[in-house]
DNA sequence: CTTTATTTCGAAAACGTTTTCGAAGACTTT
DNA sequence: AAAGTCTTCGAAAACGTTTTCGAAATAAAG
């Protein structure tokens, strides 16, 4: 790495003459601006950014801290994050807390030791199930910028981008309904999280408002340990339900898939919507009907909100700084072969 | 953030003296020792990374440059450097290319700017395409230490981890063919690629060799714009295939799908072979039989010969900087049920 | 020719650390 | 009591920037 002191020797100027030169000041004269910008592209010098984080204060880094990077939701909104944070000129810097509260401190620690400008996070499983939230309050006081999204919590104070998972369900229990369907089961297998407790009461909800009554059965929780195929089969068999909702996008695939193979018809006798990601409706025969949460667009929001509240700390631009924003990101529905499009 | 600055002032001592007490030197009283700990850990002190990076001209920071991080294949080799780097004491910082040329060369030009001690990347399709390797072999002339994976060009001078796809397809088509099938297919959607062309390498090597010749139509080339559903049930229809190994694990659940529709036995009358991660077999009925390569053990070994390479550069250990290893990580055999399981 | 204004540059401080070196004080030793 | 030895601490430099302020040199004005 070549420095400012070394260009500065080699042209027998001051460090100063040629920091000022580089960035046009014109207390520098025209000739010697040209002498060291012709030495500082031949020698291909650009600024230390360390040095620069340093003086300013600002590391123009985002410290991103998901629960798990092989889950595709997260790695969806984690390339929204990066493609909006290129936008804003910030690089990011990742954590992946494999759903351990442990992890999850260790890195808000090592984020907090001034390496990042500000910090997006979706909190991890045993965080909530401990129901442990000081770690993420002291940033409020430290006074560093948290956005949360996903897994949020009301414990914290801060901006906040999540989707309507309630009325998402809701909305597509009553699609069903009016296409004629009326056995309508639900399938989870994230009933500890929130997300995933919001999803299963507006399928309640919507089941007690359509049907009058709800029929306990017709929810399958599916644990980690469990196999999916087998509890899946027997809950087709054993309910005969006419359209399945899956909390996740894995158990509708294989939901479409375990049909097939017990003589169904897709979406005639049975249809299936899945909670997730569109590009993986690929995988199923035929393509699996989506909701899909946007996750690049949960990413880039998460950024500009992140990126007005730093700016509005350094600049002072006059927000108030207290008050915080929740941003609902809307679902898409993408259509596939697995139930009627309407 | 509090500093040393601050803590050195309310005991009224040096700055010094300070950050001598807490780490522990000799110079310092055991009563000015505890003192001091006393205060910095209820002020909840940590010191300042930037300060440290600046200092030792050493971040602890990696710099990730990946194709695509929403291709499951490098999200699980970012899973992998992830938990190594955790390690090593690492911190890492990722940019997803997009598979271009130009968001490479930046996100390179970016992390040449003292942000990190090294860099771990596979570079983008467009690259490949341009034979454009410049804004790499600058890395070796700065003297940072970089390591390729997975997209690799024997253009520039560094250490390496991939799988040996040739081998491995080779070794696959040679099964398949001591279990009977004579008929084998090949389906890429990543000829352009050099891993593509290995693996087609080696489908074309073994099929000479086994049967003594090779018939062009057993391979089914598939682009980005085709429709893969209508490509794929084509080519089994035309072909009468009694096996096919995909060189992508997409296609090789997709075909499992149509082949079904086709109703074909699975995987009596095709066996079907995927490669890629296992964890998408569990999209088909029945499962795919998967060869997978290993992203985590990759992402791992390639942070593991980063920082050897960073430690004999800083710590001058007696090993020759000129030397280059490429490490080839093995595939597994991932079984599932659609082929026989030998 | 002196004074004033303008142009052009350099010295130094600051960001937060660690580390080297010197100095002051206390304690031993003759 | 003088000289030497520890013990304990502080001043200053360094990492690479930017920026403020002062200084020198040149030009313009009287």
């Amino acid at each position: 790495m070549i420095t400012l002191k070394e260009l500065a020797k080699e042209l027998n100027v001051s460090v100063s003459t040629v920091s000022k030169a580089l960035n046009d000041s014109p207390e520098i004269s025209q000739q010697t601006i040209e002498k060291v910008k012709k030495l500082a592209s031949e020698r291909n010098y650009s600024p230390n950014k360390i040095a620069l984080s340093l003086k300013n204060n600002r590391t123009l880094t985002i410290g991103v801290v998901i629960p798990d990077i092989l889950n595709r939701f997260y790695a969806t909104v984690l390339n929204g994050i990066q493609e909006s944070a290129d936008r804003h000129g910030y690089d990011i810097i990742t954590f992946s807390t494999k759903e351990s509260l442990v992890k999850e401190m260790d890195s808000l620690q090592i984020l907090s030791r001034g390496t990042v400008d500000g910090i997006i996070i979706a909190i991890s499983e045993e965080t909530i199930n401990k129901n442990y939230f000081n770690h993420l309050k002291e940033f409020s006081l430290k006074n560093i910028p948290l956005v949360m999204f996903d897994r949020v919590t009301e414990k914290v104070n801060c901006d906040k981008v999540i989707i309507d998972d309630f009325q998402t369900i809701y909305n597509e229990v009553e699609n069903l309904y009016k296409q004629g369907r009326r056995k309508i089961g639900f399938i989870s297998t994230i009933h500890d999280l929130n997300v995933g407790k919001f999803r299963a009461n507006g399928f309640r909800k919507a089941s007690f408002d359509l049907c009058g009554s709800f029929d306990k059965n017709l929810i399958l929780k599916i644990n980690k340990s469990d196999d999916k195929h087998v509890k899946i089969k027997n809950f087709i068999k054993k309910t005969g339900v006419d359209a399945v909702i899956s909390a996740d996008i894995i158990c509708g695939v294989i939901t479409i898939n375990i049909a097939r193979s017990l003589g169904l018809n897709i979406p005639r006798q049975l249809a299936v919507v899945g909670f997730g990601d569109k590009t993986i409706s690929d995988y199923s025969t035929p393509r699996l009907s989506v909701i899909e949460q946007n996750g690049n667009q949960i990413g880039s929001r998460s950024v500009d909100l992140l990126v007005d509240r730093m700016n509005s700390k350094w600049f002072g631009l006059n927000k108030n700084l207290n008050v915080f924003s929740t941003e609902i990101i809307p679902t898409n529905s993408i259509p596939g072969e697995s139930k009627d499009n309407t």
